[in-house]
DNA sequence: TTATGAAATGAAAACGGTTACATATTACTA
DNA sequence: TAGTAATATGTAACCGTTTTCATTTCATAA
C-alpha cells in the first residue's frame, strides 16, 4: 500500500507538502499541488486514516448504544444519526447491544480507548461504570429517547408523560373509564413516565386509578399478546387498552381477535411510536407518533457541540409528540 | 491521559516490558508483572487502541453493510454477527446505508483506508467501485443473504429458487392455480431466484406461466398495499397471492381486509422472511424462515477465515430453509 | 541591484504503542 | 567456581501521518 512517502518521491517534495496539500492546499503553490495530485493518482495513494486519526487524537467516530436496532423506532433514530453525522464529518459506529452490557462496555470503552471521540446512549438503563470514564470523571456522551435524567448529561427526549396523558384524555373523550395499561419493563424510565401520565389523566377526570388494569410487558409483540389473553378473559373487562409501545398494542390486538372481541366496538386500543406497521394492521393503530429522525440528528449534533466545548451545562431538549387517531379507538360500549 | 511511559516510569521498568506485561505476561517475572499491574493502576492507564490498531496494522474491526437496520430480518443477521465477531474477538461497524451508495462507500472505504480489516455486505445490488480496491484488485469481503455471486467472493445465501419453488408448491397443492407474485425490486437477485423458483413449481405443475399476475415491489408495507389494492380490484381474481418478504404480505393483507376479502378464503396469502410480526397478525401468515442468526454467524466467519488466509477459493455456503405453515393460506375457494 | 518581508517548502520531532535486537540477570551443569 | 544456557529486561527503531520550526524562494520596494 503506497504511503506518503511514495507520494514525496514520486512527485518530488518532501512528505510536508504531500500533507499540506492533501489538507490546506491554498498553502501551496498551485504548480506544487499539481505535481502532488499527479503522484497521489500515479501510485495510487490513499491516507492510512487509522494513522491520521491516531496522529491527530481525533477519530471522528460516534459510538451509539443501541438496545436493539431491530426496534422500527430506533432504526429511524439512527437513520437521523447517520444523516447528520455525514454532515458534520462523523463516523456512526453502531451497537446493538441487546440489552446485553458485556456487548455495552464494549463499545463504551471504544471511548475511552481512544477509537471513539464520543457516545450516545438511546436506552439509559444501565449506567456505565467508571471503567470508562475519563479524567473528569465524565465522558462525552449524550443520552436520547430512553433518558434517566441526572443532569450530568446533554439529553434529548420526549415529554413521555404529557404523551400518555394525552393519549389516556383521547380515551377518556371517548367515554372509556376502565382503561387498562400493558407497561414497559418497569426498570425503565419510559414506563415510569408514561405511568405517571396516564394517572394523571385518570385523575384529572376523576376516575379512580386501580392497579388491575396495570399489565407487565417488556415492548415486545409477545407480551402485548400475553396481556392481551389475560384481559380478554377478565370479567368486568376493559374497554380500552393504552399499550406502552405500538408493538405490545399489535400483539394484544392479536390475542383480542382470537378471542373475538371486535376493535374497537368492543375495545379499543392505542399504542405508542407509531411504528411503519401501525398503519397496516387492522385496524390501523391509534399511537403516538414522535420525531425518530430528529431525535437522531439533535442526539449527534448535540454531542459534536459537546466535543467542540460549545456546550457549557448540560442541556436537555424535549421534542414535539403528536397524537395520531386512526380507527383501533372508538366510543366506549358498555 | 496516562499513557504507557507513564506506566513504565511509575513501575521503574522501560516501556517494552509494560507492553510485554500487558500482551504476553508470561514472558516477565511474576515480581515486575505485579509492579507493573500496580503502576496500571495507579496511573489510571488504558492502551491507546487506535495506536495500537496502527502500529500493528490490523483494526480488528469488520463493516457491515446494511441496507436497512430496521428489516427485521437483517436484524437477526446482525444478532448473529455480533456474536461471533465477539467470539472472535472483532468488532461490528455497522453501517446503515439505506440504499445510498454515498454511505455505502464511505463505510467501504474505512477497509481501503485500514480502519477496518474486512467488509460484508448484506444486499450485492451496486457493486463497489475500484476506489476501494487494495493492490489485489479485490477487498476482503463476504457477501450474505442478497448475492450476486460472481465467484470473486465467499457468499452464504439461501437457495431462494428452491424455497419459492417450495412455497409456490405449497399453494398449487391447496389447489391453487391463479398465484400471483408480489415482487422485490428487479434489480435485487432475490427477485429473480424467487422469481425462478415460483415459475419451476408453476411449470412442474403445468400451469401457463401469466405476466399479468406479476406485481412490482420494493420490500416494504406501502408497496404491498398497493399492489393488494390492483389485485383485489383484478375482475378474474386470483386465488392466492405469494410475497417476496412478509412486510410486502402483510400490506397486502391489509389491503384485502379493506376490500372485504376474507384471507384465506376468499385469497391466500403468503410471505418470505418469517419476521416477528407475521406470528402476530390476523391471520398468521404463512411464510419461509431463514436461519437469520446463522448467516450472521457464517458470514462472520468466513470473513475471518478469509483475513487469516485460511481460504483458497471463495466458497459458497447455503444455508436451510423452513416452509412455515400458518393460517394465512388455505384452500382455493373458486 | 539589493534589502525586506511574505510565501513556499523541507527537516525532523512528535503521537503511543510494538518488537527486533542487545544486554543483563539468573539458573544450571560440570 | 567457572562456564553456559535460559530467562528477563532495556534500547531504540518503526508504523504513517501531522506540525513546528528553520530555511529557501520569490516578489516587491527602495
Amino acid at each position: 500500500m503506497a504511503n506518503i512517502r511514495d507520494v514525496a518521491d514520486n512527485a518530488g517534495v518532501s512528505v510536508a507538502t504531500v500533507s499540506r496539500t492533501l489538507q490546506q492546499p491554498e498553502r501551496v503553490s498551485p504548480k506544487t499541488r499539481n505535481k502532488v495530485m499527479a503522484a497521489v493518482q500515479a501510485v495510487g495513494y490513499k491516507p492510512n486514516l487509522m494513522a491520521v486519526k491516531f496522529r491527530s487524537g481525533k477519530t471522528h467516530n460516534l459510538v451509539v448504544l443501541v438496545p436493539t436496532v431491530a426496534n422500527v423506532f430506533f432504526a429511524r433514530v439512527i437513520s437521523g444519526m447517520q444523516e447528520a453525522a455525514a454532515e458534520l464529518g462523523y463516523s456512526i459506529l453502531l451497537a446493538n447491544t441487546l440489552g446485553n452490557s458485556d456487548i455495552e462496555s464494549h463499545y463504551a470503552k471504544m471511548v475511552s480507548t481512544s477509537q471513539a471521540d464520543g457516545l450516545i446512549q438511546l436506552r439509559a438503563n444501565n449506567p456505565l461504570d467508571v471503567s470508562m470514564m475519563n479524567d473528569h470523571g465524565l465522558l462525552p456522551m449524550v443520552n436520547a429517547c430512553e433518558v434517566i435524567d441526572d443532569g450530568q448529561y446533554p439529553v434529548v427526549s420526549l415529554d413521555n408523560r404529557a404523551a400518555a396523558r394525552a393519549m389516556t384524555e383521547h380515551l377518556i373523550g371517548k367515554g372509556h373509564s376502565r382503561i387498562a395499561m400493558v407497561k414497559g419493563p418497569d426498570s425503565s424510565p419510559l414506563t415510569q413516565e408514561r405511568l405517571a401520565g396516564y394517572r394523571d389523566a385518570l385523575a384529572n377526570a376523576n376516575i379512580a386509578f386501580d392497579e388491575k388494569l396495570l399489565f407487565p410487558g417488556d415492548f415486545t409483540l409477545q407480551a402485548g399478546y400475553n396481556a392481551g389473553v389475560h384481559i380478554a378473559a377478565l370479567r368486568n373487562r376493559p374497554t380500552a387498552v393504552f399499550c406502552e409501545n405500538d408493538e405490545t398494542a399489535i400483539g394484544a390486538m392479536q390475542a383480542f381477535k382470537q378471542a373475538n372481541l371486535n376493535i374497537p366496538k368492543d375495545i379499543s386500543v392505542a399504542g405508542f411510536d407509531d411504528i411503519a406497521f401501525s398503519a397496516f394492521v387492522d385496524p390501523p393503530l391509534t399511537t403516538i407518533a414522535q420525531p425518530a429522525e430528529e431525535f437522531g440528528r439533535t442526539a449527534v449534533t448535540l454531542l459534536v457541540d459537546l466535543l467542540n466545548g460549545k456546550i457549557r451545562k448540560a442541556p436537555k431538549v424535549i421534542m414535539p409528540f403528536e397524537l395520531i387517531v386512526r380507527e383501533s379507538t372508538g366510543e366506549a360500549s358498555s
